[in-house]
DNA sequence: TTTTATTTTGCAAATGATTTGCAAAATGAG
DNA sequence: CTCATTTTGCAAATCATTTGCAAAATAAAA
């Protein structure tokens, strides 16, 4: 079936999403949700809590209520946390299939972000699962380097 | 140059190379760093700084002091720090040639780690640098699934 | 629309890992 | 053994994230 959007009006993609798939969990559709999604949805990159707080209009909604959003988000799919090494979260709003996912490269130094294609090779992570018996295998993978403008 | 410890009683290299090094850097061989190290060593996947806590003798040396040691010896690369994604870092000995690295498959259930062989295809990785321009990369990588014991 | 059941939110406080300040203790060179 | 330097323990600070709880918001029911 169809994922389309029913209402006539333009909408991003995921507003809609979230709106049904919110209802479809008998969760509630609330400003602070509508607004952090709105502003994930401009971002290109991962960005953690204090970066959508500080984007966010002043008092829309409090710090802990992202933390709750994107654990919500997180489980609906709408969104993916990343981890960059530094000890804070990041959150990346799920744009093609569930199933897709990328990865990131990173500057060492000034720590512009370059989103990726290449992922590891499945032939490979399959002949992993297959010698140890693990299922469902997945990947957490980033590459860090030293950014052209950073270089000496 | 061969690397060969000078002492003449068998000691593990681990111990050997610390001593060399600390000397050269001017910093001081101590029983808490050495009693860090000899844990360490029987240790086959990486630890966090709890379990090493765990491993030593009680009151040979407090946490603070171990979070040092791992900052030093991550400099000096006898140590090298993962993270499975759990929010506690994780230190394992360096055991071959400082330039080798590793990486592990992680049981989503029960936790169990399997070190792994292989690693990201270094041509894809070569092929990244040259697109971004990036250079000196560098990745994280972990893998996670169900280990045969947890599956269904 | 009003009522009602349920979900959310803000705020303060708790948790947990990691870091830092500082004076006392340990180490190693001479 | 003495002295300069490095380390350590302990307490307190930081920081990201989580949790408890009563008040506020939302959506289904009447
Ligand atoms: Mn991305
Ligand atoms: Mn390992
Ligand atoms: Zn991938
Ligand atoms: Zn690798």
């Amino acid at each position: 079936m169809s994922q389309k959007c029913q209402h006539e009006h333009r909408e991003p993609v995921q507003l809609c999403n979230l709106t049904e798939q919110l209802r479809a969990k008998s969760r509630k559709i609330t400003g602070p949700r509508q607004a952090i999604l709105e502003v994930m949805s401009q971002e290109s990159h991962p960005v953690t809590t204090k970066e959508i707080m500080a984007a966010l209009p002043t008092g829309v909604c409090d710090r802990v209520t992202i933390y709750r959003a994107m654990h919500l988000l997180e489980t609906m799919e709408l969104v993916r946390r990343f981890d960059f090494g530094d000890g804070t979260a990041r959150f990346e709003l799920v744009r093609g299939n569930t199933e897709d996912h990328h990865h990131h490269l990173i500057c060492r130094t000034c720590s512009v972000v370059i989103e990726l294609e290449e992922c590891f090779p499945s032939d490979l992570e399959k002949r992993i699962a297959r010698d140890s018996g693990f299922q469902r295998l997945s990947h957490k993978l980033e590459f860090f380097g030293i950014c052209p403008k950073c270089q000496p």
